[in-house]
This record gives structure tokens, C-alpha cells and sequence, in this order.
DNA sequence: ATTAGGG
DNA sequence: CCCTAAT
């Protein structure tokens, strides 16, 4: 009903500029001063910033292709994870406890930039909830940003607690490898901060997001990869000078550097141990084997071994063998078990070099948050096997062996395709610490990277590494990723140990098509609280265009801000409403202005009011409640 | 593609 | 936010 009723809203009288949202070209609506009225003209504010940064970085590779810059992280570490698990009889995990531990080493990796993680309560709420719900979360190490060109051990990238990614990029040596054609950061999204609109350069389309496996763009946003990359048996042209030479490069030297690497293996922990990484690649996924380690420390330090229930701690037991044999002796009791982090698989970055420190921080944020996005499931390995059967006990599967113990792992099993496979590096740290633990599914969400590294040849196919799900230009509405509910989720989860219907180490490797099916599934849109000025400008909007015509109030208001559609500020304006209407105290979120609340009544009133009764003609009284 | 509403 | 039905 809303069609061909612009010429009855001019007569209401307070719809003046945005009153022929249909018809009027977007430039004219947009333009319309009163639309900017709110402040809105800020909301357009574009990503891309001139002041770039990354140019000036060292170590920097450069196709000629454009101007991305890609940031390779052989491996992300989740440092600061430290669960303790109690495991009973029936095989229920539960996180005990959950430190905030942020470790940082760079020192060990001069050459490679460092980025952190760090809390900011200044965010908004919704981006704050990313990683404060992450289990994982106190903190996390994102190790090692390798370098293409040297075998230079990875810096490490730590995160802390909550959302805000700074980063003290003295260099970012990284790889940094090809550069898109549109000097736009491959991994990008719109601003959090600044809901309104980031125009991105490309794909303004909203429906863009709607990622297609794997079709040619080349502009990969971001590329996850496993540090423990397979050395392919075919060592085809590196040297290639094609547009992704670079890549080969990089994923060569990234060969040759995982054999040297497990004793730097980003593991700022002493006792941490790595053992044999090995990677399968069948067809088109990559597959990676991660370690397990198993810190006996803590288990002297956090009394773990003596305080569980059921245990009689013996302050003479100076290593998890000693732990375990107790265990051993005292059956069906306890067994503890301490994770004390997870590894996030290599990840890939592409930004251009015109890229600002801040779309650089964000692209890492992307990034981080999209391997911890999604739902995590709880792999179990024992002796480099995968534990399916949830129902046997510990006892029954044999973890309550120390020799079992010293072979049992653990993974992060990215449920969507969305996210990578977080391996949990958790190894014994007994003497038969040689144990690997082959990593699990691939995220094989086949998205463009796979395309461009394909189109490029040599890429070895362990090499195609997945992106983040999608490249982020489709991201861009999307693009932050759901990691607080994702990720407590997955928590949630972990605390049931959920295992993954996959066997044998080979047959834990799932292929990619397998896995595409699941890459298919739309992931839900993350949560992006509006803003007061948002919700100011829908209001105001609404308040000119009526209740009835959202594609008008987008276009009017939210034309920037692409991860708002119709349909959104549709919701929006029933919830405010109905926030409206109920007292401020069961309110929540973001407290909405009173006047705002008030407008919004008014207005939505006023415009039901029209609806009833489109043929009335509206009385000048009416308009007053409107002028502003 | 939009709109309206329920979930 | 998502999903669907109806336009």
C-alpha cells in the first residue's frame, strides 16, 4: 500500500525530502538534507583511508596484481587457555576454570610484526561480547605471521579479552604477498563502530554476502591455512612469476619452515611440546596435524591434581605421571586433564598496502574472530585417534592410563564451515611425548581464495587453503564474526565433549566437498546492536517515510550502512516500539533516549494511524507533532 | 524485490 | 535476526 502513495505522505506535510524514496533516484533521496539532518551524513564514512601504513612495511611481498598486501599467520595460538577439566565417570567435561592469560612473545620473532588483542570497554556492547564470551577467550596468541621469503619463526599475535585488535606494527614483515586490483582490504567489513556506512569500493551488494563457493574473485580476503602444511610430494614450480608467485613462494618456504618451526611452534610455554605435524590433503582439503601437550606443571601448580573431588592430592607429585598414576590407583575417581591452549590454524590475510593500521587491525580482528566464530566441537584423541564413541567412559576408552593419557588430545573442531579447525595443542609431556595429533576437518568452505589459488597453478593443494568462510568483500555484512555466541556456544558445547562422527586419522580429514555442503549453510548474520544514532536515524526517517515503506527509510537513512537492510530497520522499528512501550526497566541493551522512545510512539502512531485511514486527508495538526 | 509478521 | 508468505 505503500506504492503509489508518495503523493499522499507530501501531504502529511512533514515528509519533505525523503518523501518520494520510491521514485527519486537514491543520489536525489541521499542527498536530501534532511536525511543528514540526524548526523547522518557522518554515517558515510568511507573505510578506506588514505594513510596507509603497510607500504612502509619490511618483508613486504608485492604482486604487481594491486595493491593487497597479504598477511599470512602460519598459526594462530589461543594462549591463556588454561581449562582445567574434571572428567567423571561419565565422561562429562566441564571447565573448571578459565585464566586470563595473555601471553605475548615476540622477542623470539623480531622480524615479524605483533598484534594484540586487547579489551575495550569503550566498544559497544555487541562487540565487546565477542570475546568476553569466548571461553578461550581471556586470551589468546595468534602466533606468528610468517614470513614468505624467510623461515623466520612466527610472531605472535596475542589477544586479550575483548574485541579491540591494536596492533604495534613497528613492521609487519609478514607475508605479505599479493596485492588485490582494488586496493581494498580483501577482509573487510563495515565498521562496527561505525555502523553506518563503510562504502566499500566493491560489492556494495548486499546480497553479495550470500557467499558462493568457490567462484572466481580473485580477491581472497582471507586465507586460513595450517601451519602444519603438508610438504607436497610434488614440488612444482615455485618460481613462478605468475600473479601468485608469491604465494608459492610463501607456501614453500612455509614448508620448509614446519619442520623447523615445531620447536618454535609459537609456544611461548616451556613445557609445551609439539610433536609431528602432519598434514593429508585429500583433493582439495588441507589437512593438518597439530600436537597435543600436555602441561604436567599445572598440575602441580593449580593443585589440580589434588583438589579435584575424589582425589587425594599428593603434594610430592611433581608431573603429570605422577598425577595419572594416582589416577590410576584411585579408579573411578578423577582425571584431570589441562588444556592450556589451543592453536588457531595459519591465517591469511589480504589487504591493500593502502590499507590503514586500523583496516589492517580490523582485517586481523576478521580474521580472529572468524576462526573462533562458529560453532567449536570437542575432538578426543587418544594415541592419534579419534575418540567417536561419547558414550564409553575414560576408564572404558583408556584415558585413565597414563600411557593412554600421554597420547590424548584434544581439538577445536570448527562446527561451520565458516570457521577453521582450531586445533588444541595438548600434549603429555610424558616421555613417550611423541605423539601427533592429526588435526581434524578442514573448513573447507571452498570460497574464492580456493579459486584464485587454484586458478594459479602451482599451488599445491594442501596449499588452497580456506578462507575465513568468504572473502570478506561478500563478508562485509557479515562480516564480524559471531564469535561470542559462536564461540560460547561451541564452549557450551566442549563442555559435553561432543564428538565429531569421523574416524580414523585419514577419515578425519573430510574432504572438501564433503564439507562444502556445510559451507553452503548461510550463517547467521552477527548481531550488530544499533546505535543511538542509528536508532536516531531510523526514527527520523520513519518519522518522514511512514511505517510502511523500509526500502525507502533504508535508502533515506541507512543507504551507507550495508549490513543494514530493509528488513532490519523493519525489526529495529518493532523492537523499538515495543522497547517503547514496556518500562525502562525491562529495557535492555543500549539505553535508547526517552525522547527518542517517545518519538518513536508518536510516530508510529501517527503513521498506523494513516494507514487506517489512508483516504483522510491529514490535518495540519498532525504535522506539528513532526516539525523538527 | 518488498512488505508484513511470526518465530 | 531469520524465515515465510504475500505482494
Amino acid at each position: 500500500m505503500s506504492s503509489d502513495t508518495s503523493s499522499e505522505k507530501d501531504q502529511s506535510g512533514f515528509v519533505k525530502e525523503c518523501q518520494d524514496a520510491n521514485k527519486p533516484s537514491k543520489s536525489v533521496i541521499s542527498d536530501e538534507g534532511s536525511c543528514d539532518k540526524s548526523g547522518f551524513s557522518r554515517l558515510s564514512s568511507q573505510t578506506n583511508n588514505k594513510n596507509c601504513g603497510l607500504k612502509e612495511f619490511p618483508h613486504l611481498a608485492i604482486d604487481g596484481d594491486a595493491g593487497t598486501a597479504s598477511i599470512v599467520t602460519s598459526s594462530t595460538c589461543l594462549e591463556g587457555f588454561i581449562a582445567e577439566k574434571l572428567v567423571d565417570g561419565n565422561s562429562h567435561f566441564k571447565v573448571e576454570n578459565v585464566t586470563s592469560t595473555v601471553n605475548l612473545d615476540s622477542s623470539d620473532y623480531p622480524k615479524h610484526s605483533n598484534f594484540k588483542l586487547h579489551g575495550d570497554t569503550s566498544k559497544g556492547k555487541d562487540e565487546l561480547h565477542k570475546f568476553e564470551k569466548v571461553p578461550i577467550g581471556s586470551g589468546i596468541d595468534m602466533c606468528s605471521f610468517e614470513d614468505p621469503l624467510d623461515d623466520n619463526p612466527p610472531a605472535l599475535i596475542s589477544l586479550g579479552g575483548n574485541a579491540k585488535l591494536s596492533g604495534y606494527n613497528d613492521r609487519i614483515p609478514c607475508s605479505l604477498l599479493s596485492k588485490s586490483r582494488d586496493n581494498v582490504p580483501v577482509v573487510s567489513r563495515d565498521d562496527d563502530e561505525n555502523s553506518y556506512g563503510c562504502t566499500h569500493p566493491i560489492n556494495t551488494k548486499t546480497k553479495s554476502f550470500r557467499l558462493k563457493t568457490g567462484i572466481g574473485d580473485n580477491r581472497i580476503s582471507k586465507r586460513l591455512a595450517s601451519n602444519f602444511q603438508k610438504v607436497a610430494e610434488k614440488t612444482k614450480d615455485h618460481t613462478h612469476s605468475n600473479n601468485d608467485g608469491d604465494w608459492k613462494r610463501t607456501y614453500c618456504s612455509k614448508r620448509n619452515c614446519n619442520k623447523h618451526q615445531s620447536s618454535q611452534m609459537n609456544i611461548p610455554f616451556k613445557k609445551r611440546k609439539l610433536f609431528n605435524y602432519r598434514s593429508v590433503s585429500n583433493s582439495n582439503e588441507l589437512i593438518r596435524s597439530g600436537g597435543i601437550y600436555y602441561s604436567p606443571e599445572n598440575c602441580m601448580n593449580q593443585d589440580g591434581c589434588g583438589s579435584p573431588p575424589g582425589m587425594h592430592k599428593d603434594p610430592g607429585m611433581p608431573s603429570l605421571e605422577a598425577c595419572q598414576h594416582q589416577t590410576l590407583r584411585s579408579r573411578g575417581s578423577h582425571v584431570n586433564l589441562r588444556i592450556k591452549s589451543f592453536r588457531v590454524p595459519e591465517l591469511f590475510i589480504e589487504v591493500p598496502e593502502t590499507a590503514t593500521i586500523g583496516s589492517l587491525k580490523r582485517t586481523v580482528m576478521d580474521a580472529v574472530t572468524a576462526v573462533l566464530g562458529g560453532e567449536l566441537h570437542i575432538g578426543v584423541f587418544l594415541q592419534g585417534k579419534k575418540v567417536k564413541d561419547d558414550s564409553k567412559t575414560l576408564l572404558q576408552t583408556g584415558i585413565s592410563h597414563q600411557n593412554e593419557l600421554d597420547a590424548l588430545g584434544f581439538t577445536l573442531e570448527p562446527n561451520s564451515s565458516q570457521s577453521l579447525p582450531i586445533v588444541c595443542a595438548a600434549h603429555s609431556p610424558g616421555p613417550k611425548a611423541d605423539i601427533t595429533q592429526p588435526v581434524i576437518r578442514y573448513p573447507s568452505s571452498p570460497a574464492v581464495i580456493h579459486q584464485r589459488i587454484q586458478g594459479n597453478s602451482d599451488m599445491l593443494p594442501e596449499h588452497q587453503v580456506t578462507s575465513l568462510g568468504s572473502h570478506f568483500e561478500n563478508d562485509h555484512d557479515s562480516a564480524p564474526s559471531p564469535v561470542n555466541a559462536s564461540v560460547e556456544k561451541g564452549m557450551k558445547d566442549s563442555k559435553e565433549l561432543v564428538t565429531v562422527p569421523e574416524m580414523d586419522e585419514e577419515l578425519a580429514m573430510v574432504p572438501v566437498h564433503q564439507k562444502s555442503k556445510r559451507s553452503e549453510i548461510v550463517q547467521r548474520r552477527i548481531r550488530r546492536p544499533f546505535s543511538v544514532d542509528e536508532v536516531e536515524a531510523l526514527v527520523q526517517a520513519v518519522e518522514k517515510l511512514g511505517t510502511g515503506r523500509w526500502r525507502d527509510v533504508k535508502v533515506c537513512a541507512f543507504d551507507n550502512a550495508k549490513h543494514r537492510t530493509y528488513v532490519d530497520l523493519k525489526d529495529k522499528w518493532k523492537t523499538l516500539v515495543h522497547t517503547a512501550r514496556i518500562s525502562p526497566q525491562q529495557r535492555r541493551g543500549e539505553p535508547v533516549p526517552q525522547e527518542l522512545l517517545d518519538r518513536v510512539l508518536v510516530a508510529h502512531a501517527y503513521w498506523s494511524h494513516q494507514q487506517t485511514k489512508p483516504q483522510h486527508k491529514h490535518h495540519p495538526e498532525t504535522e506539528t507533532v513532526f516539525s523538527f
